[in-house]
DNA sequence: TTGAGCTTGTGATATAAGGCACACACTACA
DNA sequence: TGTAGTGTGTGCCTTATATCACAAGCTCAA
């Protein structure tokens, strides 16, 4: 309500994109960069959608919200949507990360190869128990709790990995926001809060076993 | 079409319940647990949404799917509640999973010491690599990708958790699928397809990133 | 017993997301 | 230059999801 009538919505200016657009993003990006890999230079959003299981019409809709970069009759230009969905993304450039938690979890996710090739580093890393703190792990030293702050904003880091036990991390979060991290990716299996200009991710393998087993059980 | 009109949904019978809300019943049981560790016997929906950040009509809604658990002034059995949701998520019994890609991700998995209380046991484990093949992981012998049928038979193995690299994962997949596992936790970066009466759940921790700096570039 | 105070369960309504279908633009080839 | 073929972008409609708001049920205390 009062916005003015007739709302034309031309491919612009300030519309809020929804959330499970942006989510999709990621997927395009992935598709383009086989297709790219694979030297094809123009794809169809038919063929997008066939790569992952959904409508072409859904692609479309997704990408006119930020610009028109297909071509009648021809479709997309691969190495150009990739590249420009990259920089909506802000995949551009590459991201400073810190991990808070180094148990079992906490070093494979410092180990996870996937990370670095996609623009993620993870540069730091905090632990609570006095016996790790001061030690290297996979080349990232590990610093104490109380480090984060200082730490986060010498290094510029915009990305809190909390892989701490589910009772210590709220208290992580709180600190991780209060040093200026502006999103958390968060393993631990609570509902985590975080003031509304701080993005969080969780990854909960459990919970998804959980839904799952009610299509199971036969 | 083609159903009688003037359909009132008396919570009851064959009314399909959207994924959405399957997907959060792991949430509920999860704070109730909370609850129930407090030693609290009633809980609100007020209560829980305050806990998850949703509204308590939701938390009503979802819960109206699968019978009327509540009671008028008094609010819910915490006890009762959470044992119910359980049995309709299936979560009253133990279920278990076999592990396929025993790299430096795969093992992580292995002794993520999260699976087993929540009632998942990895009771197997299958690689391509010769030099691994034979080998124990943590407890548990690793086999060969040809022993999946046979073992996933023998064991009763109802859950597959895929932890090899995007270029296999399909193909393990398939060969899941063939030998009778009924859901995919897949951990693999691929959009993979699965008949419908199978599954699949994803865990993607480098696509989380991925759609979360859209929000973090200033 | 009655009545005040809560809190559920759920129709009705509002909002959000998805899909259809077609005008229009571009290409290629004669 | 014309025309057949193809595939985008998007208005409009459908379906799905979330929220509102209230009658009805339960509790407790007088």
């Amino acid at each position: 309500m009062a916005i003015s009538p007739a709302r034309t919505n031309r491919t612009a200016d300030s519309i809020v994109v929804p959330d499970v657009v942006v989510e999709r993003l990621p997927l395009y990006v992935r598709v383009l960069a086989g297709f790219e890999a694979r030297g094809t230079e123009m794809v169809s959003s038919e063929q997008l959608g066939s790569q992952l299981d959904m409508t072409p019409a859904q692609i479309r809709k997704d990408l006119s919200y930020f610009g028109r970069f297909g071509k009648q009759g021809r479709g997309y230009n691969v190495q150009a949507l990739a590249l420009r969905l990259r920089e909506i993304l802000g995949l551009d450039r590459s991201w400073n990360a810190c991990l808070v938690g180094v148990g079992r979890l906490g070093r494979a996710i410092i180990s996870y190869p996937g990370f670095a090739p996609e623009g993620f580093n993870i540069v730091s890393a905090f632990d609570m128990n006095p016996a790790v703190v001061g030690t290297m792990v996979d080349g990232i030293s590990v610093d104490a709790i109380s480090e984060i702050k200082p730490v986060v904003e010498r290094l510029d880091i915009a990305i809190g990995i909390v892989a701490v036990p589910a009772a210590a991390a709220q208290e992580v979060i709180d600190r991780l926001v209060e040093a200026g991290v502006r999103g958390i990716l968060n393993y631990a299996p609570i509902t985590a809060h975080a003031p509304g200009n701080v993005k969080i991710k969780n990854i909960d393998p459990v919970m998804s076993l959980q839904s799952m087993t009610y299509y199971l059980k036969t």
